[in-house]
DNA sequence: CCGGATCCTCCTAGATACTG
DNA sequence: CAGTATCTAGGAGGATCCGG
């Protein structure tokens, strides 16, 4: 469990953490992660139509950000190589994982939103009065 | 860009949820915030300790993102003007409760990330056999 | 010791146009 | 329909100097 090495300190096991939990929001933190898999987690859809549901995505970002998500396995991009193409995007049992602590975060996000305008709306108006 | 709006539509909206979710993770998605909190649970810490502890941290960049945090209510700056001048920060008890959702995603980092790394390099020499 | 101000460099999102 | 390719502007972030 100890690393030989490094396991001395009692902060850098934190530490750690705190760099994979980076991480992970290094790749749910951008703009349109959330809403695709907010989209998915209803169902697979196919590339147009979680274009038009999510709104403001272009498709250049939606591709890039779609491959990502592919790439870290949380989502499946099933070809039919029919005409014209379809393809369908889903959530993998992994990135169906995600929607708990995604929920947990969206639920603090509910219970805090109007707290934390309220406090920025305080911090303005006292940067304001100098 | 489609200004929020009243939703006219009776049922839940989820999008609304999104972007409520999508702004949450804009706070905390970026580079340091995850770090300057974990670092703040365990108790106040003065600017050149966070500098310190976290690593890799330019001082405007933890200037930039204490002043956010500041302004979004989940932390506090305490001056204490001696000489050499001192400043405190410190968890305000809303940020105190982020460490929870944090925790749940960083457990969920934990538990998943050797299967993404898998899925990656699956992935990535995939893509080389083309 | 804390951090504001300035400059400068990359990265990347977005728009546009083209292909299978 | 579902992408790829290319270009460009804007912003994020690092380095540095300076002031309180």
């Amino acid at each position: 469990m100890l690393p030989p090495d490094q396991a001395e300190d009692s902060g850098s096991d934190e530490h750690e953490q705190c760099r994979r939990l980076a991480k992970v929001l290094d790749r749910i933190g951008d703009k349109w992660t959330v809403m695709i898999i907010g989209a998915l987690s209803r169902g697979p859809m196919r590339f147009n139509a979680l274009r038009r549901l999510i709104g403001g995505v272009s498709q250049r970002m939606l591709t890039l950000t779609l491959r990502g998500l592919e790439r870290d396995g949380l989502v499946t991009r099933t070809v039919y190589p029919t005409i014209p193409p379809r393809v369908d995007y889903a959530l993998t049992p992994i990135g169906q994982t995600l929607t708990e602590p995604l929920r947990v975060l969206s639920d603090w996000a509910m219970a805090y939103q109007s707290a934390i305008e309220t406090a920025q709306d305080a911090y303005d108006s006292a940067q304001e009065n100098l």
